[in-house]
RNA sequence: GGCAGGGACUGUUCUAUCGCCGUGUGCCAUAGUGCGCAGGGAGGAAAGUCCGGGCAGCGCGAGCCACCAUGCUUCCUAACGGGAAGGGGCUGUGAGGGCAACCGAACGGCUACAGACAGCGCCGCAGAAAGAGAUACCGCCCACUAUGCUGCCUCGGCAGCAUAAGGCAAGGGUGAAAACGCGAGGUAAGAGCUCACGUCGUGUCCUGGCGACAGGCACGGGGGCAAGCCUCAUGGGCUGAAAGACCAUGUAUACCGGCAAGCCGCAAGGCAGCAGGCAGGCUCGCUUGCAUUGCCGGGGGGUAGGUUGAUAGAGACCGUCGGCGACGGCGGUAGUAGAUUGAUGAUAGAACACGACAGAACCCGGCUUAUAGGUCCCUGCUUUUU
RNA sequence: GCCGAUGUAACUCAGUUGGUAGAGUAGCUGAUUUGUAAUCAGCCUGUCGGGGGUUCGAGUCCCUUCAUCGGCU
């Protein structure tokens, strides 16, 4: 069980965010907007980026707290995701856009996440 | 004591767990985006990007025009449109002086404050007139010229009243502003027409002050607006770290460098033409180079990376000396965020006032704006006590 | 991070040297029509983004602030 995340599990990379918003796969679960595709040589099972929009948060204080929120519900419930990429042999990059005007408690955002990570594995799995 | 406003300083703390970014160091190992250990990790505004610099690039330097900015003085500063001290002006309370106009001690507040005697322009409506020593609506005056009436009367004049031409700008009226204000003289009535005082401006003048300026003396007659054009003085080249420098991978052709080819001369060199030429235009000087082709050499563009620029600085704190002060000199102390899709967070617990405004991206100095609570100071109002 | 532009009526925009803020669309009332549209007549709507200054007077000039939009790898 790894709770770490590193520069490898991070989208850092121009060209392959260019490539997902042309290509990937989209969908919603509020107050997410997610994006996402398989990559053929993964560094890692998952990259995930982490999008906190300057149109909806006026100030930078309010944008790292959502990124931080964000960053870190993901961080505590990605393991099952990684089993399960890894059960496939499989890696994806993914984005995650805040797209809600206000910003939300840790716990509620921990209840949504959960609520994201099974549609985004049930969709894997449905394209498989 | 309470309330409101303004200014200065400060700008939550501790423990555990899971994570993030550098630094030092150890181990495995000869590799790695590995695992340990130690220590560090947002602000007073990091913000707005409004000024000033450092730094870097653009062949260089000088001058003229254009453009932009600033604008009382002296000082501080690397520099500034910032700051300190001072001067002037406006203004509130107003001792006191003066017939009045007005002046004005003392205590406050505001002040982008060069030049309107270089020139141009503007001043709507209203008003006679808005700047030409111009003009006259109501009004004032009959001294001079003329006429009418009345009275006196030596029958030619005199006096009074009115009017025309004429004189005047005191008063009224308009306006934000009306051709200096006020008192006296003067006059037919009046007027800086004359005088005193006041106000404003000018001066190769005198005194004091580094200076802005103040106080005298002499002269003058004058509307306001330069955050209208403008004049004067001073300063400014432009572009910004997405500037720029280097490395590896890697190969078609652009690109660059060297050599050869205008005229004169044995040569040194000179002459002529073209181009680059501080990024708005022009001139001068210096300097570099030559269209095209051939040969030789280098390695650019594009793609995706890494290193550097890049964190020790006009720095902070303490003491002391100088200065009214901004600030400066000397001595000492500690030790410093450096990411590059972008690090400081989350959870649990404890304390209290229950945490405002708010997040570094090349670095400094200012300005402006936002700011809960705490401490101190100032101002106003109010209440209570003496 | 750097640079630039724009805020005026419900909407889209004018507003030269400072001098009573306008146009079109929309809305409302009336006329016309059996009724509606079109047409005609009339009406309504502004803290000129906010604050301060210069001026007798500011949408316009100056300073400051807020919001929106655009460009540069």
């Amino acid at each position: 069980m790894a709770f770490t995340f590193s520069k490898a599990e991070r989208l850092c990379s121009r060209k392959q965010i260019d490539r997902l918003y042309a290509e990937g796969h989209r969908f919603v679960a509020f107050p997410f907007s997610v994006q996402w595709m398989v990559v053929d040589t993964p560094t890692s099972p998952c990259q995930v980026m982490i999008v906190a929009p300057k149109r909806r948060f006026k100030h930078a204080v309010d944008r790292n707290h959502v990124r931080r929120l964000t960053r870190e519900c993901y961080r505590m419930r990605k393991q099952h995701l990684y089993d399960l990429l890894n059960e496939h042999g499989i890696g994806i990059v993914l984005s995650l856009v805040y797209i809600h005007n206000e910003i939300t408690s840790f716990e509620q955002m921990g209840h949504k996440m959960d609520k994201l990570m099974a549609a985004l594995e049930k969709e894997i799995l449905a394209t498989l």
